[in-house]
DNA sequence: CAAAATATGGAGACTATCTCCACTTGTCAA
DNA sequence: TTGACAAGTGGAGATAGTCTCCATATTTTG
């Protein structure tokens, strides 16, 4: 999936240009009134090369998100490796909320396009999701962290964060968010199958 | 603002048939296929007429919205009426689950609107955040939920969950969110200035 | 029942999206 | 280097969805 880029010096340029200005677009959070020609030509290409490169609006944000996820998911792995597992599940989940916040419009402009055609960032969501997983099976593990909820409810928890960026008291209630979800996860009910160890 | 109204006959039938088809589009999951022209002549009701009452697709969707929250609010005045709070809250809160669950194609749709020109609902929403903040109010004067998480994160949470509303095991899953949320709510952490009374 | 007010509907103007292909640019072998 | 083939480009124009405008129809009022 990664691997079929044989692509010519001038098409790899073209390419690069053109997600660099989607971030810069996508951070301003100007996408959704931008005519998607216009866009090409803000990157300096023609449109027929926009639309070869990326089909659709959907495609080019993926590619920004791409980015996006393998950074985070940096971040997940090395905390994982440096922190007990709890703290580690706490630490991220906080940093997410700082990485959203820092990088309102591109938050913004993704959350949009995820309800709009959710399928198209599955793909891409995937890796995030798997590090969210990871850090809740390591706190599973640990007993630090009940057994009876699936991880998939922390990203349902990131994703109305993400989503509501609007909001006026957005830090304060995501942050709420976040101690919520992590002090449930911490909660007393249903930790019987982890002693099985 | 709900006081200017007195409309003519056909103009108050053109509106509600308007509205009813729009129900039954979003439940079907369909608007965002249909071609908005398309969706009067479904109606019944020529392109002006359609576009008088609803300049957009966003005002079109609020209107069926402002039933929807309607119909939770006065859920939600029942339960607080008849349990006590702390019960009221989490049977509220399952509720919403059930409710997005058995209308996704509806739910969907108004997630969509929301994430993109978010503004357009911040007055629909209003009452049903209102609801929720009541609920878990008297559930902190009763003591029983802490006082330093907004109700505004509950409703965020709410948020996630109704946006994710395709993942593949979305109604596990958002009753996980519901129950972090509630246990999380119930966590002694916080819980200081409630004594005071 | 006539006049005034209100509402209708759909033809067509307008605008964004996307396709297509004549032309340019890069690559590679000799 | 150079020729020739492959790969990529860009923008004019076809296509399709959105929205406006107004001659006509319906309701209300006096």
């Amino acid at each position: 999936m990664t691997a079929d880029k044989p692509l010519r010096a001038d098409a790899k340029r073209n390419r690069e240009a053109l997600i660099a200005k989607a971030r810069e677009v996508f951070d301003a959070g100007d996408f959704f009134d931008l005519r998607f020609d216009d866009f090409a030509r803000l990157a300096g290409v023609g449109t027929g090369t926009l639309y070869r490169h990326f089909p659709t609006r959907e495609a080019l944000a993926e590619a920004v998100y791409h980015g996006e996820v393998a950074t985070l998911c940096d971040r997940a792995r090395r905390l994982q490796a440096t922190l007990p597992a709890a703290e580690a599940l706490a630490t991220f989940l906080r940093g997410m909320v700082d990485h959203i916040d820092a990088h309102e419009g591109l938050a913004r402009t993704l959350a949009t396009l995820m309800a709009d055609r959710s399928g198209a960032f599955a793909e891409g969501s995937q890796a995030l999701e798997q590090a969210v997983t990871d850090l809740v099976a390591a706190a599973v593990r640990d007993g630090a962290v009940r057994d009876d909820v699936d991880a998939g409810a922390v990203m349902m928890a990131l994703h109305g964060i993400g989503a509501a960026h609007d909001r006026p008291g957005w830090r304060a209630e995501a942050d709420g968010v976040i101690t919520l979800v992590l002090d449930g996860l911490r909660s007393s009910a249903g930790r019987s199958a982890t002693s099985a160890s």
